[in-house]
DNA sequence: CTCTGTGAATGTATTCACAGCT
DNA sequence: AGCTGTGAATACATTCACAGAG
């Protein structure tokens, strides 16, 4: 994927990898709580998680040392550490921008909210939409995007437009004063320094996936590209 | 980020890293295709494709060298050699188990035919949606899961139903023959060795710059952990 | 004996910087 | 001159392996 270096502030002394785990663990840490186990090894959190034992033990190490040796860790314990280092001691409001296939899903889809990302506003700029709502939310006009921010302490705002106008809507976004940006549209964004910002492709996987598969084609599937007649003039030797 | 290592098969000379970033540059090469632009250098796919030069020029070296010193990259050529180290010269057709919220979103999502992965099946175990059907797929029951596979020649499985039987599914489009899956489901899933496997959860990201965004708490917002009464008894020093 | 926490070792990824082709 | 392709250098991540706590 697609993590990057280190996000801006020079506060981080968690290595990104690691810091790309901890929800991971924490949905594990959930899952235990809810089955009342009260501890858990670093082997077993592994398993749990997909991962290996010595990963979980140094990840876990970057946040302090709550394990007891020849124990293990206190499930409810390690959860609120993870909570804590990840920010998720409170709801983070999110905005969704852009309503059309990915952005009316991604406004009915439970697991951000389960998860402490309420969506509590929508935006878009078709009038069909503007006022009507989704999933208990009205959709707003971009242009209300400001006033919307503000009163709804929106702290991450998530881009669901086509791609033409991602970058002017998530410029629209800073300027509004969102610090962090999700952006789902098929196209690169950048920001200002100092805006967090994550490009997501939901096809990026199923891509990499074929990849891993190319070899074993899938019989009888029609070919969509072939060697054009343009590629053909660059000039280099074969091979 | 969530990149594994070599994802199984030992034929992969391409670093998992890279891989992860073709589909990127794909992208950026389609629609510099589509704008008429003939030539590229690194410096401004890079641009595109939020990333640096250096690196853009060392993944593609992956690929062979397909570029002309002085002048840049050919489009076309170079998105016909992406495409095909990706396995894109086809489509590879897939089927989504769980039609809830999130399996629905992702099968009326326009984005994976997009780019070369038709919805060609959907199955589900609820007898009030078997037999209906969504963006023009027939839903089917999940136990018809081989006939569907073979009929269907579907190359890779995404899994989007409830937690608690994503496990069981996958297994099931394992025994089906599917070689690869894609889980969307809030949980951790595990296949044999040789079956190409990605988790991926859609709040990670959300979490992730939540990380990045801690020490700016949105004024107002109630907390919803509190080191509990239960995590005190851990036995260790304090800090 | 069990299991954590962590230095040291190894393995990957990124970036630099420049030779070499156009 | 401009730009690629790539070894060498650096930075980052993972894994090993074991001392030390319980």
């Amino acid at each position: 994927m697609r993590v990057g270096g280190s996000m801006g502030d020079g506060y981080d002394s968690i290595p990104a990898a690691a810091v790309a785990r901890l929800p991971i663990y924490r949905r594990v840490l959930l899952e235990l709580l809810s089955t009342r186990v009260t501890t858990v090894s670093s082997t077993r959190l592994a398993t749990l998680a997909g991962v290996n034992a010595a990963k979980v033990r140094k990840d876990l190490s970057y946040l302090g040392s709550f394990g007891i040796r020849g124990v293990g860790y206190n499930v409810e314990h390690l959860l609120y550490e993870v909570s804590r280092e990840l920010g998720l001691t409170h709801d983070w409001p999110v905005l969704i921008a852009g309503l059309g296939n990915l952005g009316s899903a991604l406004a009915n889809y439970g697991g951000f909210v389960e998860r402490g990302f309420p969506v509590r506003a929508l935006v878009d700029t078709d009038p069909a939409k503007v006022g009507g709502e989704l999933a208990g939310v009205p959709i707003r006009h971009l242009d209300e995007l400001e006033a919307i921010v503000a009163e709804s302490r929106i702290a991450i705002g998530i881009v669901a437009t086509p791609a033409p106008v991602a970058q002017d809507v998530a410029d629209r976004l800073v300027a509004a004063g969102i610090g962090s940006i999700l952006n789902f549209a098929p196209v690169v964004v950048t920001t200002a320094p100092g805006v967090r910002l994550r490009n997501v492709d939901l096809a990026v996987e199923l891509q990499v996936l074929s990849f891993y598969q190319r070899r074993h084609v899938p019989a009888g599937a029609a070919d969509l590209l072939e060697p054009s007649a343009v590629s053909g003039p660059v000039s280099r030797p074969a091979g």
